[in-house]
DNA sequence: CTAGGTGCAAAAGGTTTGCGGTTAA
DNA sequence: TTAACCGCAAACCTTTTGCACCTAG
């Protein structure tokens, strides 16, 4: 998978506003990212990686992973204790977790939704960030 | 501390209820959490529960959280990578955890937003589980 | 040229497991 | 009585770190 210019711009803008380099392996690692949505982890991204730049290392794999991550163009989504999973939908939206077949869903959030749930604040604090995952199962898995 | 007669039977009843048993050490692990309610890591539940119960094992701390978990009487708490925290608090609520502080604050949640949110799914999705966690800084950390 | 990144191997850190002895029901 | 639980220590597994070499800017 070869990354097209317009992601390429992308990367690199982001990767420079961040103070960091745009390197062989992060646009891989990048490139693997968009290439298959499936919420990899990081072993996940490692073999994927691998395929095609047998030489990057596992470590690489999570320098990469952090940078991209650092850079605003991937997020990390985490499930109780189960092992980070990356995703480069950078949309608003939450996770649905099912546990019968282990498959992570996108879920589509409003702005609304996401306005409301901040308004529950007490004042003066200010969410960076908001976290919102559904464990439970899907259609296809249900009884 | 000292366990009061309605939260022992609440917590035997509970663990009747999912096939498990009732321990001292359960109920220790119990009051601890009920004692103070700052959403302690299994590791501060350990040297909590020694103050009290000095031969009890880490092991069987996490065994215990384990198992009231299973009961419903106590949620998990989990924030990116860090070590899972525990809570009785089993009022419908959200986390709030300030960058600055370090600390962890409960943010209630009203069920229509509950409700709000689980109409965001998918036809045929199911939710057993909603977690929700925001990152910032609170109050008295801000600027 | 040089600060930052890579690859490798080893360490860290939270959590789980295996096992012999103990205990709730 | 006996399946479940406890305490201990070792194992596990994801993630981080230290270090020598390499490379983007």
């Amino acid at each position: 998978m070869q990354l097209t210019q317009e992601y390429r711009e992308k990367l690199d803008g982001a990767l420079r506003r961040t103070g960091q380099r745009a390197t062989r392996q992060r646009e891989h690692i990048f490139s693997v990212l968009l290439g298959k949505r499936d919420h990899p982890t990081a072993d996940e991204v490692y073999a994927r990686a691998r395929a095609e730049m047998p030489s990057i290392s596992l470590a690489t794999v999570y320098n990469c992973l952090e940078a991209l991550s650092a850079s605003g163009l991937v997020k990390q989504v985490n499930f109780e204790r189960e092992p980070t999973r990356y995703c480069a939908n950078l949309t608003a939206h939450a996770h649905f977790y099912c546990k019968e077949s282990g498959e992570i869903q996108d879920v589509e959030l409003s702005e609304q939704i996401i306005d409301l749930l901040k308004s529950c604040l007490p004042a003066g604090h200010t969410a960076h960030r908001i976290d919102i995952a559904f464990d439970g199962k899907c259609g296809e898995c249900d009884d």
